[in-house]
This record gives structure tokens, sequence and C-alpha cells, in this order.
DNA sequence: ATCCTATACCTAGAAGAACAAGGTATGATA
DNA sequence: TATCATACCTTGTTCTTCTAGGTATAGGAT
């Protein structure tokens, strides 16, 4: 399944802050779980990817630091800060409202 | 409630369509019925709805005619085609597979 | 040996969509 | 007379995604 780019718009953030609730994780494996996850109909971007994780870490939201990975490769992981999981919850709640809020209009006879 | 404007983006024509589907109406009433439908939540820009009447108005989504209020005031109908139905199921299709994707991630333990 | 693939990171530029902020015009109301 | 609500529209900015590249290493295939 192929989604319009607009539907990714507003809702990847949440998705990626997410996916680092659980536990610390690289670019590239984010990537992976995701479309795990979802049965494979996300097939997030690098180039969308890369970019918000850039911003997430400059507002403070993520932390980052280097692993050696068994294949002797570097790997920069993520992880969540106290105020990327207050922007997870919020993100949340928005999520929810909006869909209440779609779901209501798309019902209404 | 305020939404982040990347919300709004993927499922507004779809939102547009679907008010169309009961009955035919103008851009500023689409507005008010969107309101009125979500309780408020949402509050489309003109600046975002009218553009996104007219592009579905040239690609044949729907058709218009004006019609003259008991105010005496014009307004323009928009009225939904054939084509326009089918694009709304698709959009339809699209949001709740999204959605689901979106909350199989969530939910993810 | 050489090439391709998977892994793993990154960025610049184009394209799409929403919004802010304007404009025009008419009818009703104060 | 002035202002508000109605009703339409557009331009330019901003935000976000994607395309399409680039860099580099390791392992497997030819």
């Amino acid at each position: 399944m192929k989604f319009d780019k607009g539907l990714m718009a507003g809702s990847s953030t949440m998705l990626v802050l997410t996916l680092l609730e659980s536990k610390d994780m690289y670019g590239y494996q984010m990537i992976e779980e995701l479309a795990r996850r979802s049965n494979d109909t996300f097939q997030m971007q690098e180039g969308t990817l890369y970019p918000i994780l850039h911003t997430l870490e400059k507002g403070k939201y993520l932390s980052s630091y280097e692993e050696k990975a068994p294949t002797g490769r570097m790997r920069k992981y993520y992880k969540l800060t106290r105020k990327g999981r207050t922007l997870l919850a919020e993100k949340k709640e928005e999520w929810t409202a909006f869909t209440e809020g779609v779901a209501h209009v798309l019902s209404f006879a």
C-alpha cells in the first residue's frame, strides 16, 4: 500500500518518537522496525527520517550516541529525552483527537 | 483544539468530498458544516478550501453551478461527480488503512 | 579480482499542501 | 453611515516529504 504523501505529514514525528519509546535505536533500524510493526505499510524514506531526527535532536527531544556494531560499522543511536516523552504524549493526544474528529465527520448521517 | 498543520494534509480533500456526499454545498457553507460536524475541532481556512475545490473541479471530481441565495447574493455550489465518488471511496480506504497502520505501531508492545 | 547488494549515514533541490494575510463585493444591522 | 457577516478569491511563506543523489564498509556472487 502506497500512501499519499500528505498522510504521513503530521504523524511521522509521532511515529519516530513512538519507536524510541521502547528502546534506543539507530536510523536505519527505525525504518525497518516501522515497516515491521505496520506490516510493511509504512516505508519511511531516509530523506524523510534523517532530517526529522536532526530536528528533534536540535530541539533536545532526542539525544544521540555512537556505538560500534558487531559488524564493525558505526551506528548512531537516538534516545528519548524527558522533553521528548512529553512531546510524544502531546502528539498522541493530538492524533487521537484528530482521528476522532475525522471519524465524526465521516460517519455523520 | 488547534491541530498541527501537517495533520490536515492528506485528509482535507477527503473531508471536502465527504461533505458533498450528502448534498451540494458552497464553499463558505462547507467550512461551517465541517466545524459543526466536528464539534468545532476543524476550522478549515478559506485559503485551504478554495484551492482544493478548484483543483477537484479541474480534475472533474466536482462540477459547479451558481445559484442566487434568498439573500440575493450569488453562491457557487459544488456537486460530486461519479468520478468524485470513486475518488472519495479510494480516499476513505486509504485513510482507514493508514490509521490502522498508525494504531498498530502505537499499540506495539 | 570485480561487481553488486545490504548496511548505514547524510544532503540539496523539487514538489505538494496548508496557512496567513491580503483583496473584492453585497446585504443586513446598528 | 459604518460595521459586521456573508461569500468568493489569490499571492507568498512555511513546512514537510520525496527524489536523487553522495559517502563508506562488509559480504556474497560472478
